[in-house]
DNA sequence: TATATTCATTAACAAATGTTAAGAAATATT
DNA sequence: AATATTTCTTAACATTTGTTAATGAATATA
């Protein structure tokens, strides 16, 4: 990328004065298809955003399983570090799922700047908003739907990534088996013949 | 109470001069079992802290049924305000389960405090942590556990609870029905005769 | 105390989801 | 292109969970 700045005015809906004092912060990193670019229980304090590709929270369950928290789209925030790290050290892992290309910054370089600019920090506190908001409202899907009306959300909220993804991130973000979901999307797609 | 003050000074861990400043923006407030003290949809700014009683975070589903997302015991915070608002508005509803006594203080106050005393702002930014971290361990656990071990372990994090409030808040906080809650019940029951 | 009301349990059955294994399709490797 | 490997689908069957309705237990109200 070019300009930084440029870019980050358009995506983050900031003045050009606040982007160019954020660009000031921010690095460009690629990372590989399937790399874990952050690790569990190890130190992180990052803060990333996503301008190309698509990455993915997961943990590995009690039988070694790995189950996806979140997936991440472009010119989008990955969760930020306070909401998956504790004590600076990160409880899940991050991976990127196709090659991508991140911007990256510490946490510490953002909290200065929030402290004084009231308009990043304004726009910090969003991004914080809006990973809590998502993470009630997939719990409150995950409360109230079953597996199949939670597959057809999940197809509104992301759109092209069923068919660009292993099924497998798909059902255990979704809380089934692979094979579950098997089932659903062909009764689903049955009811469009 | 006598003294809101030497309260925090013992509950939050925080050192006496960090507990003064915090308890002169605090008020204490009592509500009866069943109260809704906060409403979704409606405006809220505070922050609350639970000194006796039991509350709960809970929003109507597609069909009206009341699904509980997180209960709050004694001395512990209730989620954070950033958790549960959106543009200052709530997005669901908090009940006293029990009759009640909450400190209560604007997030406002707060947040004025943090800038100035580094210690409430470790403090502040732990409570937070301490919730996300609870999200995502009961993500986690949803993701990873059927109902029984679900209710297992629900029952080593709120020991006292099962036999203190309705069952129904229970099995949906769980994710299941209250005939499924009981029928796990019984099942455990059985394996201890 | 008697009655009404709500809540929890149980049973019978239905539906959804999990498990295992085999085969088909897609993708990667030689 | 041929082969190997991984991923997805399908089938058969088991288990879990949901639904509805009846009963019993606990609690509230008259």
């Amino acid at each position: 990328m070019k300009d930084i700045s440029s870019y980050i005015s358009n995506k983050f809906f900031l003045s050009h004065c606040s982007s160019k004092i954020l660009s000031e912060i921010m690095d460009i990193v690629s990372f590989e298809k399937g790399t874990n670019f952050v690790e569990k229980d190890r130190e992180n304090k990052m803060e990333y955003w996503i301008v190309e590709g698509i990455c993915r929270s997961y943990f590995l369950d009690n039988f070694g399983a790995e189950i996806t928290l979140s997936f991440f789209t472009p010119n989008k925030p990955v969760s930020p570090n306070v909401t998956r790290t504790n004590a600076n050290h990160s409880i899940l892992n991050l991976q990127a799922i196709t090659n991508v290309r991140l911007l990256i910054f510490r946490n510490e370089d953002l909290m200065n700047l929030m402290k004084e600019h009231k308009e990043i920090e304004v726009w910090a506190n969003a991004v914080l908003q809006g990973e809590l908001q998502q993470k009630v409202a997939k719990e409150i899907n995950q409360n109230s739907m079953n597996a199949k009306e939670r597959l057809i959300d999940f197809r509104d909220q992301y759109s092209s990534l069923e068919n660009l993804i292993p099924h497998s991130y798909i059902s255990s973000y979704l809380g089934i088996t692979n094979v579950s979901l098997s089932r659903i999307r062909k009764e689903i797609a049955r009811n469009y013949e």
